[in-house]
DNA sequence: CATCCTTTCTTGACTCGTTCAAGAAAATGC
DNA sequence: GCATTTTCTTGAACGAGTCAAGAAAGGATG
């Protein structure tokens, strides 16, 4: 996980104020990867106080246009977030406990697949979601983390 | 779209109890491919009088349990819902204006692709979005349907 | 270092898709 | 038909996320 310094960094190259919340927020989500809003902002609050919820969504959709996290939601979860942007990985999700875990882009590009009909839509990423059961959920627990 | 008769049979097939709303909902969403929720309702409710908003969530929820429909949902979207089943195709999704168009399997088998690092998930689909613009969108209108 | 302007944070209310719960109604099996 | 089970209606509730207004803080400038 980068140091607070290189946190800083980035969002000055991404033309963001520095802010305690921001370096809070973006410090979570490196250090939990796929986490919901909720642990972010509890993470966010461990670091350096009150923090308000708003303030943690304001400064999550900040970083996700500015490109330093990246917007995850599969179907039945609510919003997650993760800082390993810019190599177009994807994620296996697990149908009974929900956890992620990543997977390398088969190709490594964005787009990493080609549609074989785009019906002129012009694309520029290939989002691939791989659902199954993770090892703890294929054991017999269905619905552990 | 199949005739009513066929849809009937598709519910009984699936071990589904054949009632009115049923066969509405079944019908609106072969007659609205990628529909949101509350369309289904008015399309159901067109073709059969009163349906309960109630009555048409848990439809959704069995015929999808059922196999019957798929349910898709982009990230910043509602829950959409079409008929198309059984081919694991895929969908390009308009990041202007949230339309959704249908698009062949690269390979034509579930999984069609293959996880370079599965992580021990034990996966049984893999499910593709091509993020970009339909041609209303990249001509310039930004957000109409 | 002081000031000003802009962006960001706090507070609190609110929206809306979806779910929960209890009783009424309808579908199937015998 | 009748009983049993499932499904639908009604109405309330939940919760992730958004909206809005004012207070606070960042940072450019002199």
């Amino acid at each position: 996980m980068p140091s607070d310094a290189l946190l800083e960094q980035s969002l000055r190259d991404a033309a963001l104020r520095v802010t305690r919340p921001r370096l809070a927020v973006l410090a979570a989500v490196h250090a939990h990867p796929h986490a919901e809003t909720d642990v972010l902002i509890e993470a966010a609050r461990g670091a350096v106080g009150e923090v308000s919820h708003q303030a943690v969504y304001d400064v999550l959709r900040a970083l996700t246009n500015a490109g330093l996290v990246r917007r995850i939601q599969p179907s039945n979860s609510v919003a997650r977030y993760e800082a390993r942007v810019g190599d177009n990985h994807h994620h296996v999700v697990c149908r009974g406990c929900g956890s992620i875990a990543d997977v390398d882009c088969a190709v490594g590009e964005t787009p990493c697949l080609t549609a074989t009909d785009d019906h002129g839509f012009v694309i520029d990423e290939a989002e691939v979601i791989y659902w199954g059961r993770c090892p703890a959920c294929t054991a017999g627990s269905p619905a552990s983390s």
